[in-house]
DNA sequence: CTTGATGCAAAATATTTGCATGCTC
DNA sequence: GAGCATGCAAATATTTTGCATCAAG
């Protein structure tokens, strides 16, 4: 797993590069997302923050302005739920895709080559110019239909 | 391809089993998710029906209502795009993927057998029941590759 | 001290809900 | 006629924006 001083300084090096500047609150909103394993919503994040550090103020659109930000610099990725709402997570992270419980919304990951390979296939056969790509398989966690049997 | 009076008996036998009552709204989203080809959200859907039924007064509402109705029954599929909002187009066409491209929006449908299959495994390997499962390629299409490079 | 960043509140979007009235069955 | 469906408007929910003030460089 990428240390966390890494990606400080990457953080350090983008928005120098873009002329931008390095706030407190561009780095908790980083540091919360590195330190909660999870697929959060700004709104999430807003709650965690402000839980965390009850002496700092921060405003919610700070945490939307600053996920975008990092989103676009590959430093925290996006994933979109059905129910309304983008669910944010740490970047730079291996590749992977998501399964999503519709009983109780736990999203995990997983990594399948076979599935990586192909997609890249696909989209040179179609002349499309792929940038990224998601997949979501929605359906029961193991521990919900576990839960079910009982 | 499914033809529409297949479609519309579907759903009114859907109706008539869960007791709901067949109007003219629902009828005419069902028409209009089956003659418009694309990936609609409910607003251009409400004004497509607008448009081309200006005698006809229906509320976005209705719309909203009825295709949360259709897609659970299968009428209707949806897709979230990530600048909010979902997309909807037909049900019970052949299970497809999705190239959104970020220059012109335009959404085009794929499929792949390898891929299929192998989320049929993924998800049994890791013990997840699958209910569904989408996937998205982003990046450009091939149409606005040819414009840049004019 | 210049310029970008922030917090706040208002605005813009997107979606849902309550309710009186209308339409199916 | 009974009860679901609809349109409308208000309520929510989510995200974005304008602006005065703050703070990084």
């Amino acid at each position: 797993m990428v240390d966390y001083d890494f990606m400080l300084s990457e953080l350090k090096r983008i928005l120098k590069d873009k002329g931008l500047k390095f706030t407190s609150q561009r780095e908790l909103i980083l540091k919360t997302l590195y330190e909660n394993d999870g697929h959060f919503s700004p709104e999430d994040i807003y709650m965690i923050i402000q839980r965390e550090n009850p002496d700092i103020k921060i405003g919610i659109a700070t945490i939307y302005r600053t996920l975008a930000l990092l989103e676009e610099e590959g430093l925290a990725d996006s994933l979109s739920i059905d129910n309304g709402g983008k669910r944010y997570e740490l970047g730079l992270k291996k590749h992977h895709d998501h399964f999503i419980c519709t009983e109780c919304g736990k999203i995990t990951e997983f990594y399948d080559d076979v599935i990586e390979k192909r997609q890249e296939e696909v989209a040179k056969e179609h002349g499309f110019k792929m940038k990224s790509h998601s997949m979501k398989i929605v359906g029961i966690c193991k521990e919900c239909q576990d839960k079910n049997k009982q």
